[in-house]
DNA sequence: TTATACATTAAAATCGATTTTTATATAAAA
DNA sequence: TTTTATATAAAAATCGATTTTAATGTATAA
C-alpha cells in the first residue's frame, strides 16, 4: 500500500521533484508548534504511548521528534525515565534575555560592518518592516502561515542579525528567538499579556540601520528587548514554577 | 534474559542506586568519540545497517544517537536520505574560531565580573592549570579518561568562561570547543599538526585572571585562539573538502 | 511504626520485520 | 546519441511486539 503519490512525476517535458516530508519531520513540526505556542505546560511528562495515540503513529517518529526537540531546548530527557516539556522559570527567562542581548549585539554590529550586498539587505529590511506594520497580530501561534505577524516579526529580527558570516551565530539567534517566543505565548495563555505597540520601536531600529549608525542601532535593539521583557515579567510572575 | 544486574541492591543497610546508561546513551558517546577524534572522515555516509552491525545493536539506538549528534553539529541529516558525517571546511573552521572569540570574550568578562565565589573559582583554575602542566599530551582522543591532557584542557577552558550565569552561553561554549577539537584531530590524522607549547600561554591567561585584569585576560585568550588556529590552518589546508 | 522485600503495574527502551523511498541499472523511444 | 520509462536493488523510515527498567502498591519483618 502506497502512502504518497510517486515522486519524479513527468509533466510536459519537465521533471518535478515532489518531496514529501517524513512522518518524523511532520510530527516534529507539530510538536514544536505546541511547545512554542504554549499548548503544553512546562514540566508536563511526554509519554510515548499518549503521543502515539494523539498523532496516530509509531514509536520511532515520536521518539525521534522528541530527540530533535532537545536541541531546541524545548524538551528535556532523562535517560531511562523519558521526556518532558522543558521547565519555564523566571530565572531561565532572564538568561534568555541577557544572552540574546549579548549575542545579537555582536551579530547586528557584524551585519552592519559587512558591506557585501548591504543595499539589498537594507531594502529587504524595509520591505519586512512594511509588512510588519500591516500585519494583524493574532493570539495564536501559526508558524505555517509565513505572512502572519509572528512569522514576519521573526524574519525581521533574524534578518537584522543574519550577516555575521557565522552559521553558528545564526543558529544561536534563532534558538534564542524561539525560546523567547515561547515565554510570550506562555504569558498570553495566562491572559495577562498586554499587546503593546512595538511598531514605533521597529521603525526606530530600521532607521538607525539605514543611517548606518552601529551604536545607535545596537542600543535601540537592546532597548526594544528590555522593554518587551519588562512587560513579560511585570504582568505575570505566575508562569514561574516552584 | 537480563541485560544488567538488578538495581537498588541492598548492601549492609545501605541502598546503592546503580544506574546503567541506555544503549542509546552508550552508542552516542562512542559515535561522538569517533567523530571528534577524527576516525570518521567528513562527508562519510552513516548507513544505519552498517552501524547496527558495527555496534551490535538495533535500529533505534543508532537512529536516536545520530539524531542527538545533529545538535552537536557533528552529524548532518537529509530527510529521507539519511545521515552523514558533517563536512569540515576551512570556511567552517574560520566561523568556529570567529564565533568562539566573540562568545568567549563575553563569557570570560562576565565570569570575572561575577564576584560570587570568585576565590573558589580562581583556586579551581590554579589547580586545573597545574594538572595541565603535568599531563602528557596524547595523540588519540580518550574522553573517558578525565585526567588526560585533552580533558583537563577542556575543563580549564570551559571553567574560565562558565560563570556568565547563562546556561545558553555555557552550552554554546562547549559546542564550539568540541567543534574546534574535531578540527585539531582531523589535522593530526593528516600528520601535519605540530604539537606546540601552549603551557606558557595558559599560564599567562591564568595570571591575568588572578590579577583580575579583564581586558588583559580577554586579549590573551583571544591571542591564544588565534595562534593555535594559525597552526591548524598553515600546516594543512588539506582537510578542506571541495 | 518504619523499613525492607516482593509483586504488580506502567512506561521507556529496544528488537526484528515490513513498508516506503531513493538510488542504480537496464531497456525502449525520441 | 539523449532522453524517458521501467525494473531492480539498496537504504531509510516506520510498525508492532517484546524486553527492560522504573514506579507503585502491598505485605511482612525489624
Amino acid at each position: 500500500m502506497k502512502k504518497n503519490i510517486k515522486k519524479n512525476i513527468n509533466v510536459v517535458n519537465q521533471v518535478i521533484d515532489i518531496s514529501y516530508p517524513s512522518t518524523t519531520h511532520k510530527i516534529y513540526n507539530k510538536l514544536k508548534k505546541s511547545l512554542i505556542g504554549g499548548d503544553l505546560a512546562p514540566g508536563t511528562k511526554l509519554k510515548i504511548d499518549d503521543l502515539k495515540k494523539k498523532y496516530q503513529t509509531g514509536t520511532n517518529p515520536i521518539r525521534e521528534s522528541l530527540t530533535l526537540l532537545i536541541a531546541d531546548d524545548l524538551v528535556t530527557k532523562i535517560d531511562q525515565k523519558g521526556f518532558k516539556v522543558s521547565e519555564a522559570t523566571q530565572e531561565k527567562f532572564n538568561e534568555i534575555l541577557k544572552t540574546r542581548i549579548w549575542i545579537e549585539s555582536i551579530a547586528l554590529e557584524e551585519s552592519m560592518k559587512n558591506k557585501k550586498d548591504i543595499n539589498e539587505w537594507e531594502e529587504e529590511l524595509i520591505v519586512l518592516n512594511h509588512r510588519l506594520q500591516k500585519a494583524e497580530r493574532s493570539l495564536i501561534y501559526e508558524p505555517e502561515n509565513l505572512d502572519s505577524w509572528e512569522m514576519v516579526h521573526k524574519k525581521f529580527h533574524l534578518t537584522l542579525v543574519a550577516r555575521s558570516k557565522s552559521s553558528f551565530m545564526n543558529k544561536f539567534c534563532e534558538l534564542l528567538y524561539d525560546q523567547n517566543m515561547r515565554y510570550r505565548y506562555l504569558i498570553k495563555k495566562k491572559k495577562s499579556y498586554i499587546k503593546r505597540k512595538v511598531t514605533v520601536e521597529h521603525k526606530g531600529i530600521l532607521d538607525a540601520v539605514l543611517q548606518r549608525d552601529i551604536n545607535k542601532s545596537k542600543s535601540l535593539l537592546v532597548k526594544h528587548y528590555i522593554t518587551t521583557s519588562s512587560f513579560i515579567t511585570l504582568n505575570s510572575p505566575s508562569f514561574i514554577r516552584k
